[in-house]
DNA sequence: TCATATTCCATAGTTTCCCATTGCCAGCCC
DNA sequence: GGGCTGGCAATGGGAAACTATGGAATATGA
């Protein structure tokens, strides 16, 4: 059973055109789990980065936003909704694997010239490197990954 | 269920490609647990090492973080995924019995020209033998299991 | 018309695949 | 028992395929 989990990860270069390649092992799962000709980008609820995942995700995201308010029908939940779906984008993955990312993503992930995937599971994040590294209470082992990754690319 | 307990060890050579053989009775659990074309490398959690697991292992850690985190939805919880699965790779042996042990692993495992691999029952460990035979508190019979394998290589 | 965006093609460096070689161990025959 | 033989495990090298990326050519729109 071939499993369709995200998981490792990747450091590439966003190129001036805004082009970014999506890592090959992540372009197998989205294929996987759906046509893996696009992807979903939207902003992170809880960090200064960015989320991607397949097409069907957005239901299952719908179902769970609805079940944690559930009953609460307060202005609270409806800028949730705002945040995660009006904020989402559908993004498509062109014939070398490659990807635009839009001036909208750009700012909201802080992007400079390289963005960071990383694996979680159900779905994967792209992080400007340096913010990783610096955000507190991440696994050492994380960070070290990723500084290993920024030092093998010549930067500091 | 004997045979899907993962026994004994083996000293294997890492190439100049990254190539590292998997040892037969290892694969043969792998085969036994899941397809066995493919296992999972991973980051240990308070040793240099790295722990290798069948590909079932992803979709059993989601549902025990996804239970585990149930109604969490605080950055604590998503360190938690980040820390699991971004660091963690699905890696894919070949019809030799050989998987390619990446640049970010090598990094992490600190491994040099050898890999040590050590049955742990559910899963197993892979050491630069070299780290594994200095660890303090180990059982002595262990060290100079992995010291004989060291010598029959003629390393010192 | 000019700038911006999209499509297409090129390439360098890896990675993957395939085949060859070596060494070990078991079984077998003489 | 000693030595031959066959199979499998581990390892080495070369060639093909692919990933990530850069640049040119074409389309789009203000």
């Amino acid at each position: 059973m071939t499993d369709e989990s995200f998981l490792g990860n990747a450091l590439n270069g966003i190129d001036a055109k805004g082009r970014l390649s999506v890592p090959a092992a992540f372009r197998e799962v989205l294929a996987a789990r759906s046509d893996g000709r696009t992807l979903i980008l939207a902003p992170a609820e809880r960090a200064d980065c960015l989320v991607g995942y397949d097409s069907s995700y957005p239901a299952k995201v719908r179902a769970e936003l609805e079940a944690r308010f559930a009953g609460d029908y307060s202005g609270a939940r409806d800028d949730h909704f705002r945040a995660t779906f009006g904020a989402a984008e559908r993004v498509p993955i062109d014939e070398n694997g490659r990807i635009i990312v839009s001036s909208a993503m750009k700012g909201t992930g802080e992007f400079d010239r390289l963005a960071l995937f990383w694996g979680m599971g159900d779905y994967f994040e792209v992080w400007n490197p340096l913010h990783f590294v610096e955000r507190p209470n991440l696994d050492p082992r994380a960070i070290r990954i990723v500084q290993r990754l920024l030092d093998a690319r010549g930067t500091v």
